[in-house]
DNA sequence: TTGACATGAAACCAAAAGGTTTCTTATAAA
DNA sequence: TTTATAAGAAACCTTTTGGTTTCATGTCAA
């Protein structure tokens, strides 16, 4: 799973909205969709590249596709950020050791 | 400063690859550019994307343009994350913590 | 002041991204 | 067993992105 696939995921804000509603639990495409002006085949697309970039999983039950977030998968670009933390701020060091203490 | 520029300008790897080289210090965009295979205007259009997001700050000297990080801009982008970290691992409520902690 | 150097700017191009419409398939419900 | 529902797949379109080449401009050094 490269990193590269999780970037590209959150870089689309219809996508990071789509994050913030799986956060309330799990989600049938229909019911994605129709929180958004765009088509199903739209909503469709933006979730296959939140499930290439590891952020979503899903599973079929009967005909409805339903999906649940990942949100661990944000862990790769929370790694990333707590790198140039160390150059904003020293309290953020925090996030670092927090991070990094994560790791195991 | 829209959010947005600032996760568009994190997508891609090589802009990526630039702040890290900016995280050594202050370089001219030719200093820039001779470590990537591509030419010097493609380069330049990466920084000018840098700089829209926030993350990078450029200033003139003589005929040169000095490039320097400005991480900070990153914080908005830690704080996204801390909203889902919440949901990835009880022990990263830390970073959540430090982020928030440092929002005075 | 003439030339070399560091860069910006503009025009252009191919590929990727974000979207649509149309058609098919599978499941549920009448 | 029809009919309606939920979704995937494919073809297509437009805009954005990441890159190029070419040319113009400002600054430093002989």
């Amino acid at each position: 799973m490269p990193e590269q696939l999780v970037f590209r995921a959150i870089a689309d804000p219809t996508r990071r909205s789509i994050m913030a509603m799986l956060a309330t639990g799990e989600h049938a495409l229909g019911d994605i969709a129709s929180n958004y002006e765009m088509t199903r085949p739209a909503v469709t697309k933006h979730l296959k590249i939140l499930e290439q970039g590891g952020l979503v999983k899903v599973r079929t039950q009967g005909r409805e596709r339903l999906h649940t977030l990942q949100p661990e998968a944000l862990r790769s670009v929370a790694e990333w950020i707590s790198f140039f933390s160390q150059f904003w701020d020293e309290k953020l060091d925090n996030l670092k050791r927090a991070v990094e203490a994560d790791d195991e």
